[in-house]
DNA sequence: CTTAGGG
DNA sequence: CCCTAAG
């Protein structure tokens, strides 16, 4: 392969080939389109199968850029995510950090922009500067609608076969090519709704509600494969850091693309990889563990000879039946699970500034680094938000507990009463006490550390948030989704909302989680130099086992001291051999009696002539002449 | 998992 | 302390 050949000469100004593309014979006739499935899909599902497509076409992995621009305040802080995506794009994507799924599509489906900028999967910095962009998904995303253009920077004459790759075979509707001669109905950015009745007529989603078929897609195409975990093992540092028995099974998720993947020599760059490769595994099993809905809506995929976005797929957004009647009947009660999408002026805007962390305690040794420190901080919040997080919604204090109503019902959508409403986030108990399970450290014999396991107490977060009440017509911000006259007046509209007192704010302990983002960083352990006892103890244990027996040592001196393995002790005797050997000037740290330095010259003697003795005896026994 | 050694 | 090759 191209690539492995490549890294195997170690090029950094690494240039992709300009060899795979789509056949040629795709160009002027149209392939067989694919066959997926997409009108019980959610936008940003849509979007994915659309990328996956893409990737597979192109037959290789990539990273993808994504940046978003949206008419509300939110999405700012989520502008310019990164993901790196092996073959799974989508759980990649759903399941990071605080981007889960359902985060996401609710950005998404809000007006805006997003553009997605697919880019060759490369592992290493150097190469991704390298890197070129395979694809550019645009989509502008209205109230019930996102048009998805897809842009080959490399090769843009590809665009037609590209298009072609999604069909939905619900309807049996072809997506025409890109670009097409085709009417399709004539339909634009202004006559949505039209489109949307005409989709639904067609549509029968009684038959297939309930099925989540982005789901049973990506569970197919991610599903690791778990091939032995021996190349996994190897992240496995001490006992004390290993990562959850989740990410060791995960075996060989990128299996399926390793031929395309690059091989790298370096030590690092592959030990870099594998823990992308964990992290990877992990968001996908979240992925597969999440319950994926698709009774609020579905999608229809149609061509449009719109002249704003001629090139570009657009997509429908179809709500089920009860989404329209409960557009019509909005006064009435309506109980449905679905959201029901109302016009435009009926809409409430809340805008979420910032939640606060009312406290957060945090315990560590006062030896540990600040570095250390901040990774300790880091990862208890990260843990706190990639965990079972649940959002609590407030409303004059009281706890709005039935998911089922509507804003409408709810009374949220009265402005008067926005200032009493309040978003709390919740920390879900049993998943970080799960964790909390996994790490203690106790040290009787050591009593000069403190406890090195994190304990954190979370009371609920609060939401400081504001709500607007924007009334403006919003249909040209599918047109313009940027506006900034839109924006500016959100801001002005916005008010500070009081927030709501947490309820029952609960102590918890966290500890370093595995399946978070901070925790790919691998830390190193904190230094904790060996104290005179300690080495008394160790002097002794291998004045009376030798050294050649590092979990006896171990276990008889250091069984109650977690933090210390035999390696470390095998390390520290190392040391001390070699402070013994110096002159007292060139020690450092805290001084070690010579006493015991004296005995531990002539222990490591005694110990290295029996080796050498019983390696003779050995020796004779073989090979008697 | 342990040992032994280089980094 | 880390990382690994070997056993």
């Amino acid at each position: 392969m191209v690539f492995q050949k490549r890294m195997e000469s170690g090029s950094i100004g690494y240039k992709i080939p300009k060899k795979p593309r789509f056949p040629r014979s795709a160009r002027g006739k149209p392939s067989p389109p694919k066959k997926v499935e997409v009108s019980q899909m959610r936008p940003f599902d849509l979007l994915a199968t659309v990328a996956e497509e893409l990737l597979l076409a192109k037959k290789k992995s990539c990273r993808l850029l994504y940046e978003a621009e949206e008419t509300t305040s939110t999405i700012n802080k989520i502008k310019k995510e990164q993901f790196d995506t092996g073959s799974s794009l989508k759980s990649d994507v759903f399941d990071q950090g605080s981007c889960d799924e359902s985060s996401f599509v609710a950005r998404f489906v809000s007006r805006g922009q997003v553009t997605f900028n697919f880019e060759e999967h490369l592992s290493s910095p150097e190469e991704r500067t390298a890197a070129s962009t395979l694809a550019l998904v645009k989509c502008h995303v209205s109230e019930k609608n996102a048009f998805i253009g897809i842009h080959n920077l490399e090769d843009p004459v590809d665009l037609d076969a590209k298009s072609t790759a999604l069909v939905s075979s619900d309807s049996g509707v072809e997506i025409p090519p890109i670009g097409g001669h085709h009417s399709a109905g004539g339909s634009s950015f202004s006559s949505v709704r039209g489109d949307i009745e005409l989709l639904v007529n067609k549509d029968d989603d009684e038959n297939s509600s309930g099925r989540t078929h982005g789901s049973n897609m990506y569970a197919r195409a991610f599903k690791p494969h778990c091939t032995g975990d021996g190349r996994v093992r190897k992240l496995t540092k001490s006992k004390y850091w290993k990562p959850s028995r989740e990410a060791m099974d995960y075996g060989e998720l990128w299996n399926d693309d390793e031929e395309i993947k690059p091989v790298f020599r370096s030590r690092k760059l592959c030990y870099t990889r594998q823990r992308t490769k964990r992290s990877s595994f992990k968001r996908s099993k979240l992925f597969e563990g999440s319950t994926f809905s698709s009774s609020n809506g579905g999608f229809r995929s149609k061509a449009v000879s719109d002249p704003f976005v001629k090139d570009c797929m657009k997509l429908d957004y179809i709500g089920t039946h009860a989404d329209l009647s409960n557009a019509h009947g909005r006064s009435g009660s309506t109980t449905g699970h679905t959201p029901s999408y109302e016009p435009v002026e009926n809409h409430v805007k809340l805008s979420i500034k910032s939640f606060r962390v009312p406290e957060l305690f945090i315990e560590i040794p006062a030896n540990a680094t600040i570095g250390s420190l901040k990774r300790t901080v880091m990862e208890a919040v990260t843990a706190i938000l990639s965990g079972g997080l649940h959002v609590g919604v407030h409303l004059k204090g009281k706890k709005i507990k039935d998911d089922n109503k509507t804003i409408l019902q709810a009374g949220i959508s009265d402005t008067d009463k926005l200032d009493n409403l309040g978003f709390t986030l919740e920390p879900n108990l049993s998943r970080i006490q799960h964790h909390n399970s996994c790490i203690s450290d106790p040290e009787p014999l050591t009593k000069i550390h403190s406890t090195l396991a994190p304990a954190i107490d979370i009371g609920t977060f609060n939401a400081v948030i504001s709500a607007s009440d924007c009334t403006e017509s919003d249909h040209d911000s599918v047109h313009s989704p940027t506006n900034p006259s839109t924006i500016d007046k959100m801001a002005n509209n916005s008010k500070a909302l009081v927030p709501i007192l947490a309820l029952n704010p609960v102590a918890l302990a966290a500890v370093p989680l595995s399946n978070s983002k901070a925790s790919e960083i691998v830390q190193r352990r904190i230094r904790r130099p060996f104290s005179v006892p300690e080495v008394e103890a160790l002097v002794l244990a291998v004045e009376k086992l030798g050294t050649g027996r590092w979990r006896d040592v171990k276990l008889r001196a250091f069984e109650n001291a977690k933090h210390r393995t035999y390696v470390d002790l095998k390390d520290k005797w190392k040391t001390l051999v070699h402070t013994a050997r110096i002159s007292p000037q060139q020690r450092r740290g805290e001084p070690v009696p010579q006493e015991l330095l004296d005995r531990v010259l002539s222990a490591h003697a005694y110990w290295s002539r029996q080796q050498a003795k019983s390696a003779r005896l050995a020796e004779r026994c073989h090979r008697p002449v």
